[in-house]
DNA sequence: CGGGTGACTTCCC
DNA sequence: GGGGAAGCCACCC
């Protein structure tokens, strides 16, 4: 069985280019829901080597990571395509749902 | 086992 | 929109 890290990481790495989630809806689509404070963790851990961590933002479109490093995360959206408007990233136009449902939350973590 | 911590979220004022 | 309180859960001491 995949652990939490495998878990959360698959289901980051569904996130397209140019397209964000929040800690939130990541921990919900990987099957921990209410659990958006792992996601964090497993996020800033060594593991997280590869995957797209910049696209999980806070609730409502807000970057949550601190000083340099958040800017960083900023700077790496507009990048890839992703609207702000304010100090928030336009979730009407650039959020990503999962697919929910059995069947596709299994294709999210596998 | 208890207590502190955090890239969280939601509700309320 | 800022700020506090409560709920949340893995990790570390």
């Amino acid at each position: 069985m995949a652990g939490y890290f495998e878990n959360i990481q698959a289901v980051v790495r569904r996130i397209p280019r140019g397209r964000a989630s929040t800690y939130g809806e990541v921990a919900r689509a990987a099957g921990y829901p209410g659990a958006a404070r792992q996601v964090a963790w497993a996020l800033q851990s060594a593991s997280a080597a590869g995957i797209p961590w910049q696209r999980v933002v806070g609730a409502g479109g807000r970057i949550l990571l601190p000083g340099e490093s958040g800017l960083h995360q900023r700077f790496l959206l507009e990048m890839e395509g992703v609207a702000f408007s304010g100090g928030r990233i336009q979730m009407n136009r650039c959020e990503f749902k999962f697919p929910y449902g059995k069947k596709q939350r299994e294709r999210n973590n596998g």
